[in-house]
Parts: structure tokens; sequence; C-alpha cells
DNA sequence: CTAGAGTAGTTGAGCACTCAAAGTTTACCA
DNA sequence: TGGTAAACTTTGAGTGCTCAACTACTCTAG
């Protein structure tokens, strides 16, 4: 538990926090990014970012601020609204994201080969209430 | 990352949050009853608990104030406080502790073996930033 | 013995999240 | 058809933490 605050810490502050952005906005972004027509519904956020519905309804409220998400409503089901990515959004996405990755591969690389990290997903995938694919590297 | 933390909620909500605990909490008062004399400073809270001097301020003010620990000066450094361990603190920690670490480990049986926390936890240690014995099993 | 750097801790402001309660829309069943 | 349960989301209040700035003490070198 310790281990993943610190580290996910170190990351954020790396290339994150310089754009304003935390994990989860990044998060978020991602998958977006990677959903058909690059949306996605609340509740599908929560169950991918692991926030409450609360929580996400603050974190997005910030993203559209940001200009990097839209609101778009969803015709059929005036409960959900689609949180849409933005161009500007996949803009900043890809310049943060290689970034990103970049940094989180090198802190990898070094202490843990290929297949412990192979390992350690699994592992770490097995634990409960967690499925696999909650891992955005 | 996410895997911590739903556990960590999860673990939280079983015997902690009734007794109006957190984890750092609890973890506070395991790493108090294990110290020499049952005190420590907060620098040394501040490395085990991974928090910023802050952080273990206002965690200690919560302790305190439910007198689980106490404030206690230290004769040859007048900048160093103690957190000492109460009795009422210790009786806390054992009650909970004992139901937590129950808890703790009945959700890792069943999904991964004696060996496989090992490795985990093997793996885990050799991330960057993170020693050793951050874990509290 | 004094100036500077370093160490220990607190405080105020702010942030990302949670919980509980609510509103609104949809689905299901008597 | 009407009533109730469920799904989706927001809001207000509160929490646990961080950062930046600060005070207070101690150590070390000249």
């Amino acid at each position: 538990m310790r281990a993943q605050a610190i580290l996910r810490r170190e990351l954020e502050a790396e290339t994150l926090t310089p754009r304003g952005l935390t994990i989860n906005d990044f998060e978020t972004l991602l998958h977006l990014s990677k959903a058909e027509g690059q949306r996605l519904r609340r509740t599908d956020l929560v169950g991918r970012l692991m926030l409450t519905p609360s929580g996400v309804t603050r974190l997005l409220e910030g993203l559209n601020e940001a200009g990097l998400t839209e609101n778009h409503e969803c015709d059929g089901d005036a409960r959900v609204t689609w949180a849409q990515l933005t161009s500007a959004g996949a803009e900043t996405l890809e310049c943060v994201g290689v970034n990103h990755t970049k940094r989180l591969r090198s802190l990898f690389r070094g202490t843990l080969s290929e297949d412990e990290v192979a390992q350690l997903s699994e592992l770490l995938g097995r634990l409960p209430g967690v499925g696999p694919g909650s891992c955005a590297g």
C-alpha cells in the first residue's frame, strides 16, 4: 500500500502536475481515448477508476473546465451524460502520455525484469475485488 | 494502485471505521507498540507511514484527542516531542489488531499461497523508493 | 562565541476524495 | 396503467492528506 503511494506521487510530480493533471485525470483521458467513440458514461468511469460516483462528477468537472472533455446527452436515456474526449484532451494525452509511460517503464526496468513485471501483475490481479486490466501501463 | 485502494477501503470499513480509526491510525499504534518504550518521534513516523510531517501532526492530533497516544517532551532535544502509546491505545490496538490481521490474512488466503505472498512482497519491496518492512502484516 | 546551515515540528490554505441524501429518469410487474 | 424499485447523477458537508511558509531548536566551522 505504501509502495504505491510513493510511486504514484513521484510519477505524478514528474510529468502530470506541471500540466495541472492528477493521475485520475490522466487515466480518465486514457480510458476515454480507448473507448468506442472516445466517450464513456459516468458509471463506466466509476468502475474503471475505482472512484465513487461523486468523485467522478468532481473529476469531470475539472476536466470539462480545462476543455479536455465535454458533456454530451444520451439520446434514449436521459439519465446518462457521456464524458467525451475533446481534441484538446486527446492532444494533451498524447504529450503527457509519452513521458508518463516512458517514466513508468524506466522506473520498473532495472529493478524488475520483464518476467517479473508480468508476475507481479498476475499476483496483484488475483487479489480480491480486483479484476485484470486495472493497470494503465 | 487501484488494487490497493479498494483493498484498503474494504479492510478499513471492516474493523477500523467502527472504532473511528483509519488505516494510518492503526499503523501508528502498531509502530508505537513495537517501538522501544512504545514511543516514536514525529520524524520516525513520517518515514514509517510515508506521510509528510504535517500529515503526521494531524494524525497524532486525532490520536491524542482520542486518548490513544500522548505527547512527551524529549530531554536533551527540545525540538522533538515523542508520540507515546497510552494504555488505552495499547488496548484498542489489541482489540482491533486481532480482527484486522485475521481479516487481512483471510483475504489473501484462498487467492494467494504462502509462497506467492512472499513472492509478491519481495517484488513490491524492490520497487524504487520503497524499503523493506513497509508492510504491516 | 557567533553566524550559518541543518533538523523537528506546526500552521493555514487548498485539493481530491468520501458519505449521505436527494433529484430525475427508466424498467418492471401487479 | 399506475406504483414501486432500480439506475444515473449531482450536491453539501466533512476528512485526510499535501504544499509552502513559518517558528524553534541544535550543530558545526571559523
